[in-house]
RNA sequence: GUCCGGGUAGCUCAGUCGGUAGAGCAGUGGAUUGAAAAUCCACGUGUCGUCAGUUCAAUUCUGACCCUGGACA
């Protein structure tokens, strides 16, 4: 193959089998993987998580998984942050860097920036939430409207988090978060990119999410969670991702865990972020690639 | 066998003082600019267990029967 300078990154819906197609290019092309996953990035969040197998961190070196603590705080723009030192880092090596998650605002942030607003502030956020409280979704949504009418048009009132964030951004900065998204709109590329997407049948990609969800509890999940649980990681960020959620729920319930029950909930959370996923990708510049195909 | 509850959307249930019914979850589609595996939006005709009675009108009242949970025998 010639030399192609392009980013490569690997995308699809969970268990598509994203890692093995980037692992299959890291050998063939004398690359080293960059997870954009906004659950592997924390340390202590195995099993669930499908955390690159032992073998498949052999063949092929990654980046950006197990680098913080669960309580550490993370978002898009540390993600791209970190990401470009490792490409950077790679490439200096000679190496070819390529991307791979299922994080799809990390993989935007990274190929093409975010606005220049400044990071979450947790004293503002408290006071939205006490404001919530006091007057309600819809009256927060009604102080956005006053400082940024536009951004205001466009998020239903009981969209919490984009609601905060954007009267936040005007409390920060004095601009509208609606200007600044305007003006930036997703319009330049930090670097070209070349999609590279796991194409799954519904059917089978129902299966696999399936069998996936049944290794990781048979590989001691509940354990798992049973275990950070008891370590205070309870109100981390990836307590709340799909699994882990389920099973803080299962366990803080008084009867004791039915197993059938709690893979079914797990299953069907994550046919729906896999559904989520799908919307994502949908009109996106990949090349798609069906799995078992010779093409790299 | 007797008594008391239940039988309503795929599931768990609410409701109709008689005018053919609605939530949550699940499902499907969508949004997504420092929480993103998060957060949010849209989409709900189903013999209201069966049969009969009363009624202009019954899923709603009455009776019988069937199924089911519990208690007592």
């Amino acid at each position: 193959m010639t030399s192609d300078d392009r980013l490569w990154v690997v995308v699809g819906p969970t268990a598509s089998g994203k890692t093995a197609l980037a692992v299959e290019l890291c050998e063939a092309h004398d690359g080293e993987i960059v997870s954009a996953d906004s659950v592997q990035v924390y340390r202590h969040f195995d099993v669930g998580s499908g955390k690159p197998s032992a073998e498949e961190r052999a063949r092929a070196r990654q980046h950006l998984i197990d680098v913080i603590e669960p309580n550490e705080p993370m978002d898009a723009a540390r993600f791209t942050e970190l990401a470009e030192l490792a490409i950077a880092e790679i490439r200096g090596r000679g190496k070819r860097p390529i991307v791979c998650g299922g994080t799809f605002l990390w993989v935007r942030a990274l190929l093409h920036g975010l606005v220049p607003a400044p990071p979450a502030d947790a004293a503002l956020r408290a006071r939205h939430q006490a404001r919530v409280n006091e007057v309600g979704r819809a009256g927060l949504h009604a102080d956005l409207g006053r400082v940024d009418p536009e951004a205001a048009r466009r998020l239903a009132p009981n969209d919490f988090v984009r609601v905060s964030r954007a009267l936040e951004v005007f409390e920060l900065t004095g601009v509208r978060m609606s200007d600044w998204q305007a003006a930036h709109g997703f319009k330049t590329s930090r670097h070209e990119a070349r999609l590279l997407g796991v194409r799954r049948e519904k059917a089978e990609l129902d299966q696999l999410i399936l069998a996936r969800c049944r290794a990781m509890l048979a590989a001691g999940w509940v354990a798992e969670a049973t275990r950070l649980l008891q370590a205070g990681y309870a109100e981390t960020r990836p307590f709340s991702s799909v699994g882990y959620k389920q099973i803080a729920q299962a366990l803080s319930r008084e009867e004791p865990i039915d197993l059938a029950e709690l893979e079914l909930a797990i299953f069907r959370a994550t046919r729906v972020f896999a559904r989520r996923q799908r919307t994502w990708l949908r009109d996106q510049p990949i090349e798609w690639l069906t799995p078992g195909s010779t093409k790299l």
